[in-house]
DNA sequence: GTCTATACCCGGATAGAC
DNA sequence: GTCTATCCGGGTATAGAC
């Protein structure tokens, strides 16, 4: 709070006059970085060729953009009921659409993305580790044409 | 450290007669969890069918019986100056085995596994999510038999 | 090797003046 | 709607007696 208030050139206290508590400013955060990144990926699928690669290169850029308003948005439970009723499916849809509508494989791509992001962004790979070629990996097994040489 | 020794009967400045920091004591639990994680891989790709499917169950599995322990291991940097130095690749052996080797592909579908017990530990997925079928949507594209009716 | 007492710092949050 | 002053709980860690 008194990181935020200092942002914004006020006090701390001075917040509590805008949001009965913290948790009031995670749910607008979490509501902004989801929209954002939704944005982001329907951005990359539109102007892009390759769907399936595209949402993962955009969903990596974005994480390792904002990396506390990525893990404020997916490190624990959504504020479902606070939230604008559309956001989580908005978010999750250029995935979906991305490899047909197949949920459960929407869902293990996502689990990819995800770790794939967390671990960068938690330093946890070892030095050297070429992150690039497991996303390369990843996608390739999913795309519609694969490069089988 | 007051949890922690509380647990163990103690109040918790005795457990600096022990550990000179936190930090110690960390270093010891994610070099213990490590080393359980590989053998808890070993026995299921020992005793299992295939490979891939025994691996990613076995890690899951794991995962969600140790959840403080495995987010202990995984989200921040590894003190590998710190560590005995083969618990990290005894670890990740048994899935880059099971994937014949790939060392990217391995990384992939590692960023799957952690990705999918990240937010099923957080809590992340919808209400009534079928995390199951993630699981094997993510597992079946990468199997030597994959099912393709 | 345990204890009590305590230091020190940081976090969220409130009271009440202006 | 801002401020200062302050509370309260929590964390790691140290001092020093036993």
């Amino acid at each position: 709070m008194r990181a935020i208030a200092s942002r914004l050139g006020i006090r701390a206290p001075s917040l509590y006059k805008h949001f009965v508590d913290k948790e009031a400013i995670e749910v607008e955060l979490i509501a902004l970085g989801l929209t954002e990144l939704a944005e982001a990926l329907e951005t990359a699928v539109s102007t892009g060729t390759e769907p399936l690669a595209d949402v993962a290169r955009a969903y990596r850029t974005w994480a390792l953009a904002h990396p506390h308003l990525y893990r404020l948005a997916t490190d624990r439970p959504l504020p479902r009921d606070r939230l604008p009723a559309d956001v989580e499916d908005r978010a999750a849809r250029p995935l979906l659409d991305a490899i047909g509508g197949d949920l459960a494989g929407a869902r293990a791509v996502w689990g990819m993305a995800h770790g794939l992001v967390s671990l960068e962004l938690a330093g946890r790979f070892p030095p050297g580790a070429d992150i690039d070629a497991a996303w390369g990996a990843g996608v390739a097994v999913r795309s519609p044409t694969p490069d089988r040489s």
